[in-house]
DNA sequence: CCAAAGAATGAATGAGTATTCATTCAAATT
DNA sequence: AATTTGAATGAATACTCATTCATTCTTTGG
């Protein structure tokens, strides 16, 4: 027993922590190999632990990427809530504190940003995935255009909510990409200036240009 | 024409010929099963030729990957080209046509986005990826704000012109990926007139609101 | 302290797949 | 026709990887 200082961390735990110790080295593979090098080995010595771990809390491989997915989603969605929670009451700060989030560095990742994509990458081929990100979308979408429709009744604006939301929930998006395809190029500060440029100018009573 | 080997007349084609052919092939499998399961032998099948077909002509699946992501990216920059030829001088004209051929129903479907966000999802993990996504970002960026500055010169803008820039390509990209995930709810006419709220709000004498 | 239950292991299995290459085939050349 | 050239085939090879499961290890409750 010379080696007693190990103090081996428990070799058992409790299925959700185990699940979600999975789910991270998932992530983390994803991140570094690509979702289609990812195997269920790489997963498995991620996280430390053997073989056959994975099929023993997930199941199967396709399970276990599909929970990662909620995850991913459920994560951003706290993030989301958070941010709308500490915003004032004001419609037009509310609408500024979601774009500032995901221009977050805590989201605006390229590991995190990486994973989003790998998802997005098979949704045409994986119904399951699709609806995942719909479903969230839709959420997202609706908390937004209600706030743009709050704005602009309020500022007697021209715009449709509708046409608004698209319009700033796609820049936000495209931006991600941008970040992922460029990092060198991109800059966070001409990210969160382009989102300004629209909303000083489609609402310009509610965003005083600074300059 | 059910598969691309309709004329059985010749066995054999020339390199160019097969390779495009396989190309193709590959596009359309990546779009129907996602790049993670597409293997050689679905794109031989597709092709309506054998296995070994890819590696004599490609010499490695992973070249043929590379291959096919260089032809649409050069097939987007056809377009793209295209469309720049075919509008008028004026700046204003320029930028709205480039807009317009992102939302083109021929590179607005969601078989050709598929295989966008396929390549895009591996683009962390495969600098060769991102090297060929970039580069022609960076061509396509160029234009589009060498386009912005004429126009921002012109009607005494505030904006910077990488700011805008970087608003309408982001936007762009962004709504592909709004079509992907959600096709349903996805309207080519919002989708255009998100784009045209941002131009006509920002550059207001260029773009006159017609509602 | 001892079972019983539960967690984790890791070797074995079998399906799948990229790559190779000896052979077959079609066209061009002599 | 006979020969040469290069395209195409498809069976064989040498992997990788998801899944299974008998066994080993830990914890817990009596």
């Amino acid at each position: 027993m010379a080696t007693a200082a190990t103090t081996r961390s428990r070799r058992t735990a409790s299925r959700e922590e185990r699940r979600r110790q999975l789910i991270d080295a998932t992530m983390k593979c994803i991140a570094r190999k690509g979702l289609s090098s990812t195997s269920i080995g790489d997963v498995a010595t991620e996280a430390g632990l053997s073989q056959g771990i994975v099929n023993l809390h997930f199941d199967s491989k396709d399970n276990l990427l599909t929970e990662t997915l909620k995850t991913l989603a459920n994560e951003y969605r706290e993030q989301f809530d958070k941010a709308l929670d500490k915003a004032g009451p004001a419609p037009a700060d509310a609408l500024l504190a979601l774009m500032r989030m995901d221009l977050t560095p805590k989201l605006l990742d390229r590991r995190k940003l990486a994973i989003w994509f790998a998802f997005w990458g098979e949704v045409k081929s994986r119904p399951t995935y699709r609806k995942i990100c719909d479903e969230y979308d839709r959420y997202y979408d609706g908390v937004v255009e209600n706030l743009c429709r709050e704005i602009i009744a309020d500022g007697g604006y021209e715009v449709e909510p509708a046409v608004a939301t698209e319009a700033l929930t796609s820049m936000t998006s495209g931006l991600w990409l941008s970040c992922l395809v460029s990092p060198k190029d991109f800059d966070r500060d001409v990210a969160m200036d382009a989102i300004m440029s629209y909303l000083s100018n489609v609402f310009p009573d509610h965003y005083e240009t600074t300059t």
